[in-house]
DNA sequence: AATTAAATTAAACGCATGTTTAAATCATGC
DNA sequence: GCATGATTTAAACATGCGTTTAATTTAATT
């Protein structure tokens, strides 16, 4: 058991892809499998449930970007001047990390996320804060050091109209990106988007 | 035909309700049919298609709300120092007006919008556009006149950001006012979501 | 090599969906 | 009041879904 793709990964890599794409109801297992060259009931065999196998998929992307995020945020921390913008370019680092699992690692996981917050409404939610939720906290408390005008109910909405952008943002990104592509004449990534992404939220969220 | 309702106008009704709550691909025809108290057959028959009375549904709250917004966008070209917060605020009038469809029209639309860039991906925009696509244009002339620093690009993506984070806020909307009701002890309503949506929205627009 | 456990397979199950059919009912104009 | 067209109805259709079953194949252990 070295080298060689077993039928658990053959099914969670054509499944990551899938649920990018068209998100996850709108995928089917029969699809995923199909692109996998495994069986249909291999799914339920390995993973228990279609339910089951969409929380597998996310928290490989979260065991993953959640440390580096963590990470990221000690050292803001310890930043003297410690600016909005600044705390959200710290995001860049996590995510680029991702391409580890993925060369598509970043794109995938901002789309998976997308499509769980838009779709499977609380579950995610409180998988995350249960798992992760210090590091939530944490990005919580930097923010309010950098926005210290914002009351507790301010910093509440914004923080999810923050969340809202970004989701969209990749939700609707690969059409934005093409008609972005048509209407500039020019090659656009993922990455791109969320350069322009950063000074919308940062300007956003401090604006008094 | 005078004041009874019709047979079309119950399922316009009962659908509208039921796709605001629960999302389009969500909610079944059988669900709507019983909720309106007609048979399963009518909808194909009044209306063809699912999809097709999906559009009807939208299509009646755009009729009252872009000519609204169209006016407003008139009244706000005529005014002098225009800026970028009070362009948003000119979306409030146009969305109360929602209110003859519906008691709980505003509320309603955003929510049947939200669904609608989510679920139905280029549908709903090519529609839009081509109806309305005047309206939008005006919108966008008079976003680049309270904010002559960013270029196209910028203005593009940002433009659709302000558009995530609204319907964002509208489709995870429900959600999140009980949310923070239960976190600060207070009653919320779709308006306040509005107001705090606003400074955001013109924070992140014009932020340099 | 024989035994046992793990993994894979093809097929079917049960269910829910949107849509269509064809008969029954209703309303309308002559 | 009857005939005609519009509407409503109950039932079935076709399809796709996640899941389960039971048999077969593969791999590991003794």
């Amino acid at each position: 058991m070295a080298a060689r793709i077993t039928t658990q990964q053959k099914i969670l890599n054509a499944a990551e892809a899938l649920f990018a794409r068209d998100g996850f109801e709108q995928t089917s297992l029969r699809q995923i499998t199909h692109e996998a060259g495994v069986n249909l009931a291999s799914v339920n065999y390995h993973f228990g449930s279609k339910k089951a196998l969409i929380q597998a998929v996310i928290a490989r992307y979260l065991s993953v970007f959640m440390p580096a995020l963590e990470e990221q945020l000690n050292e803001a921390e310890a930043q003297k001047d410690l600016k909005t913008q600044a705390l959200f370019e710290r995001f860049k680092l996590p995510l680029a990390k991702l391409t580890q699992i993925n060369k598509r690692g970043p794109d995938t996981f901002l789309r998976l996320l997308g499509f769980a917050y838009s779709e499977i409404q609380g579950h995610l939610r409180k998988y995350t804060q249960q798992e992760y939720g210090n590091v939530l906290q944490h990005l919580l408390q930097l923010l309010k050091r950098t926005n210290p005008h914002l009351d507790e109910q301010q910093m509440f909405w914004r923080l999810h109209f923050v969340l809202g952008s970004v989701v969209f943002a990749q939700v609707s990104g690969q059409a934005l990106i093409e008609i972005a592509q048509a209407e500039f004449n020019q090659q656009i990534g993922a990455q791109d988007v969320i350069d322009q992404l950063i000074p919308f939220v940062s300007g956003g969220l401090e604006n008094s």
